[in-house]
DNA sequence: GGCTTTGTTTTATA
DNA sequence: GTATAAAACAAAGC
């Protein structure tokens, strides 16, 4: 199966925020277009215009706009939503929301799907009303303690269960996640997918949350993972397709031991695998 | 026309 | 009540 959509992830999303930082930040809103009502939902009483962009964040998947008057405007693009300064040929109709700048750019949000989603509201309400109050910890600002007590105990301390691929893409354990890296994760861990994380050694607990962060860190570096299409806000490719050593690579060697990389299905995903390679626990 | 792709929400079950 | 699993949703490509 080849498919040509993008797929944001953590590394993705923190390269559009790179990009945003460059190219957006510090310009003043003219307008927000809604093309699409449900795409965007906009808390009543407020006007995104004239309203300048102070900084640019992450979170998660989501894309945080600060702006002036202590609101926010933030983005998800989903699965197949992208953000650009220009509107893509043959892709006008699906453009859902537009941001007018008052020095005569604008940046576009497109979506095939409906899926994507921009929200204006206050700072206050920016947790519960985009769902972010919702996401656990945060790769980057978080330590392996926290990875240890959040991704394999309860909140009674008790271990944590199901498939070590289905938790790895629980965005309320650790915020980011998706299928490409999970399965890269599993891959660099010598575990399988669906292992079960209650039957994980303790010992083995660093080992994975040190692949976790080197297989979003090594994304980041090579500015996400492009399919066939474009990835950043001006159209440019990701770079990390090429590094994958296993997502998309069903049928093919497996860079450690040769044997062939197999395509199954985890907890209804689409999930590659080397039998030998990643043991079942 | 049916099946596939995935991020998240919603519903169902244990 | 809590935790986990599965279904639902969207649209397009093959």
């Amino acid at each position: 199966m080849h498919f040509t959509e993008f797929m944001p992830e953590l590394p993705e999303v923190e390269t559009i925020v790179r990009e945003l930082k460059k190219s957006a930040k510090n310009k003043t809103i003219m307008s927000l277009d809604c093309h699409l009502e449900s795409a965007c939902v906009v808390a009543s009483g407020i006007n995104a215009g004239n309203l300048k962009i102070l900084d640019i964040e992450r979170r998660g998947k989501f894309i945080v706009m600060i702006l002036e008057k202590n609101l926010r405007l933030t983005v998800h693009l989903r699965m197949t939503g992208r953000l650009m300064w220009h509107v893509e040929k043959g892709r006008e109709k699906y453009v859902r929301a537009v941001i007018n700048f008052t020095d005569g750019t604008a940046l576009y949000f497109s979506d095939v799907r409906k899926f994507g989603r921009v929200w204006l509201c206050r700072k206050k309400d920016f947790e519960k009303v985009t769902g972010v109050c919702r996401l656990g910890i945060e790769p980057f600002f978080s330590s392996f303690d926290d990875f240890e007590k959040t991704f394999f105990c309860d909140r009674l301390g008790r271990r944590k269960r199901g498939f070590l691929k289905n938790n790895l893409l629980r965005q309320d354990l650790i915020a980011g996640i998706g299928n490409i890296y999970a399965d890269e994760i599993c891959f660099r861990s010598g575990l399988h997918p669906s292992s079960r994380v209650e039957m994980i050694p303790k010992n083995q607990f660093k080992k994975i949350y040190q692949n976790v962060m080197a297989c979003l860190e090594e994304g980041i570096l090579h500015c996400g993972v492009s399919v066939s299409d474009f990835v950043g806000t001006k159209g440019d490719l990701g770079k990390h397709q090429n590094y994958l050593k296993i997502y998309g690579r069903a049928g093919d060697e497996c860079y450690e031991c040769g044997s062939e990389i197999k395509k199954i299905r985890v907890a209804g995903r689409g999930t590659h695998v080397c039998e030998k390679c990643q043991v079942q626990k």
